[in-house]
DNA sequence: CTAATCAACTTGCTTTTTGCAAGTTCATAC
DNA sequence: GTATGAACTTGCAAAAAGCAAGTTGATTAG
């Protein structure tokens, strides 16, 4: 139950941005997404770093709420849900766009995946308009 | 003691972004000192979101190892300290700006500054090349 | 020269959030 | 009708955040 949140809304844009996705999944839930294709929970689940089932569980709702991301049945497969980001979840794609060209930038480490910020690099409109349309990979 | 960040390193560029400033303080950290130009602790301590003293400290430690910020000593008053974004701190910018622009469209609060929105939608180059050459506002 | 002040923290403690493991529900599949 | 898989929920321990009070080392005021 994260109902609470000390949101003492200052006004502030920035904090109005870090008040729906200032934490450390978010962002990731929806490159997920927005980059990879990912639609439902146990793809989710299965990503990269690791989040633990009652964290994604809570910050899907949480994205939901916020109007970033839709849930509904999958139509093929009744038994499953089919989560899609909203325009205004797609609409972060030029922020992440620059959360990945600077993060090539600085990021020094023998893991970087330099391959996909080349990509962003060579063509960043391409990069975003894919995602704002919701095209998948 | 925040030693261990359980970041197992995924290479991912988003990731690598959150490990540094993926939390509801740093970016706002980040705003004072790149927009409003507030360079002292106790100046960061009284902000218009009332960070916790203890978690200010930890941050801007934080913030400094990653190589965002630097502390060196007030010359003009030796028992201050004046914090300054490096490069790499202010190359946020672009970031930033892509944060302001999107809550400005999807923030409908009354409290929203659609002002300061207005000025990134406005001219968002010089609002980027203020705070990438550290001119003060 | 001594006391009060101030900036920048640190420490201790309570509350909240996170992470991990195990359990639940409900719709298929066998 | 038993097992399986997807999507969660629950319980509990560990970590992080928040709050208040205390510390340190310059000034500054008297």
């Amino acid at each position: 139950m994260t109902r609470k949140k000390q949101s003492y809304d200052s006004g502030c844009p920035i904090a109005y941005g870090l008040s729906i996705f200032g934490d450390q999944w978010s962002l990731l839930i929806i490159r997920d997404m927005a980059i990879k294709g990912v639609r439902t929970y146990s793809d989710l689940l299965t990503g990269w770093e690791g989040i633990s089932t009652n964290i994604l569980a809570q910050r899907l709702k949480h994205l939901e709420e916020c109007g970033l991301l839709t849930k509904e049945r999958d139509p093929d497969n009744w038994r499953s849900f089919v989560y899609e980001l909203t325009p205004k979840g797609r609409d972060l794609a030029p922020l992440i766009a620059e959360m990945v060209l600077w993060s090539g930038k600085y990021n020094t480490s023998k893991h970087a995946m330099s391959d996909a910020v080349d990509k962003v690099r060579g063509d960043r409109k391409q990069f975003e308009d894919r995602i704002m349309k919701g095209e998948l990979p």
